[in-house]
DNA sequence: TTAAATTTGACTATTTTTGTCAAATAGAAT
DNA sequence: ATTCTATTTGACAAAAATAGTCAAATTTAA
């Protein structure tokens, strides 16, 4: 999987592909045009429910599409941070040591 | 690194190894003891400031304190996300692409 | 069994996020 | 250059999420 573009880029790229205008977008996911044209040059986040529309509406892979958004969600949280990369790690171990906890997992 | 107790926890068992009371050291949080007793049980969330002088109150590194606690923040953003995992490893791809294209590393 | 410590929950204040709107800018086509 | 349309920008407002206070309820320990 590529994950060097940003959601924004790809939500950009597939548009104009489309031919679809911001405008046409913007208006199926019921918001202004600018905040698409925010969210598209990653000036604001999508929220999870814009783009699970954004990928019906541009035909992109919805679990793809998804991750992306997800990863881009986790390193907002410690873009600013010296230990963001350490932390990414620990939270990696956490997360195998949770679901190894889990039930049905 | 032990990375299986929250910070809650970790927050709780130093505090009493120290047989200090929740207003004493709420007190030098400047805050009120119920947050911080809903902060040692997970029930909210320390802010980095705080995370800062508890770790000078109870005499824990630093460094350890603050990567429980982000990594803690970035398990919170996918705690609900079956893609949770998914997005965590490509999170970890998309930061050593950011670090690599960085000028000084 | 009472005195102190902790927890709980209702409430308020503050901050962050999400959106609108209108004006400014950029791009095409004449 | 002029105009028409698309996009971007930034000031502002609404809504949602977060962080806190306070007092009452509960738990713990003497």
């Amino acid at each position: 999987m590529k994950t060097d573009k940003s959601t924004g880029e790809i939500l950009r790229q597939k548009r104009e592909e489309k031919g679809l205008l911001l405008r046409q977008v913007a208006a199926k996911l019921d918001i202004d045009t600018a905040i698409l044209s925010k969210i598209e040059r990653s000036e604001r986040k999508a929220s999870k429910e814009q783009i699970i529309k954004l990928a019906e509406i541009l035909d992109l892979k919805e679990e793809y599409l998804l991750i992306q958004y997800l990863s881009e969600k986790i390193l907002y949280e410690i873009k600013d941070e010296e230990l963001g990369s350490k932390a990414l790690k620990i939270a990696e171990q956490k997360m195998k040591y949770i679901s190894k906890n889990k039930s049905g997992n």
